[in-house]
DNA sequence: CACCGTGTAAGAGAAATTCTTACATCCTTC
DNA sequence: GAAGGATGTAAGAATTTCTCTTACACGGTG
């Protein structure tokens, strides 16, 4: 079995630490590179050649962002993992655009980290979960739970998504009514139907919808 | 020279993995307990006494600053570092006012992090040095919305705070009374009276409140 | 044009909530 | 140690909200 040869990217020490720690305690990986700044890691991870290289995408000289496409330019053969604090869509969508072969929440858990690790390794693209629901509309066609409940959850009309969210927040028939100047009954239909089409019957499983796709804050 | 004990509770797998191997390289340094939840640090820190708790301010099941109280309610003498990501001042003086000795931001390096555990353990207060500017003029300053709806929300006894929360994610009476062996009609005791306490009468301003103080994931 | 999805809404029965009252415990406080 | 207060438990009655069915108008689309 060959080994995978990895480059840390991250100003952090702490994860730092963390990260060389369970990588080196798989018998297929090791660490050959790590950095905590941009300058640093143009500097010692190309004489590495690594396979894969976690990249932090904030940094504290420059943006990992920035930083992606000047090592895809030196290490063509290279799979870069983001790896980020933030659920946010903006880094996602640019990540994968400059060539990124993977993309990782830093409050990840070690299995998916590992396992982000060997898939890009084989050529794969590996995405948190998570961070699925702003890729939808994008080309790639792999079928999770999260994307059919938003799917599901398109199928509604504009005033049930409506309600439904007023619902998740706690408020009743009466006061969402009040709030759009519609009749109680109106929005009690609204509901309904929503409900009809989520296939739940209770609030409680209207909250954990909305929470599941995310468009709760 | 004594060994100072330590306990960590951080969701972050990777950080918390870190964490441990650094303090463990540490001579007069040990790790007796370390928890990703604050049900489990509730759980297994109080057994071992420790001299440092290092507490991540975000959790999963609970807010770092909610379990602060607890923790040092039932281990009076540990002194407590709060982690967190963000400079976020709101924060560092909760914490300070809720007994918290040290303060430190994740990006923290190595040295800082063991020299505050020192600190703290020798009895001192620590907060990282980027962080002292939000307390320069402003010790005691005026008691903030959160803080107060916090102290509200901790009037309440552990039954209604129960209730409260599962009452935010869309639960009914009879749901909930199901889920603990209840009444429905104890339920709604509990949901009377926390309402009354916290001064709101709608599910809606409920879950309002408890997004506010962030008791909610 | 007929059909389907959507926005709107009323009515009746079922369920949930509000508020009051009750009582036993446990814990302080005088 | 008795009184008082907070808490856990729960029932009853009045009120509100929700469920589900029915209804109709309107705009696309096959």
């Amino acid at each position: 079995m060959p080994i995978i040869k990895i480059a840390l990217v991250d100003d952090h020490a702490l994860l730092l630490a963390g990260l060389k720690m369970l990588i080196s305690a798989q018998e297929d990986m090791r660490v050959v590179a790590e950095a905590q700044t941009a300058q640093e890691a143009l500097k010692v991870i190309p004489a590495t050649t690594p396979d894969c290289i976690l990249l932090d995408i904030s940094l504290p000289d420059m943006s990992g962002m920035e930083l992606l496409p000047l090592l895809k330019e030196r290490l063509p053969s290279s799979h870069i993992i983001l790896l980020t604090m933030h659920e946010d869509q903006q880094y996602l969508k640019k990540g994968m655009e400059l060539g990124a072969s993977g993309f990782l929440l830093k409050r990840a858990m070690d299995q998916d980290l590992l396992y982000a690790i060997r898939t890009v390794y084989g050529g794969g693209i590996y995405i948190q979960p998570d961070m699925l629901k702003y890729m939808v509309g994008n080309k790639s066609a792999s079928v999770n739970p999260q994307e059919k409940a938003l799917a599901l959850w398109n199928t509604l009309s504009p005033r049930e998504q409506d309600v439904m969210i007023q619902l998740a927040k706690g408020f009743s028939s009466r006061e969402i009514a009040d709030a759009c100047n519609l009749s109680e009954k109106t929005v009690a239909t609204y509901r309904y139907r929503g409900f009809l089409k989520l296939g739940i019957s209770r609030r409680s499983e209207l909250v954990a919808f909305v929470m599941k796709i995310g468009v709760l804050s």
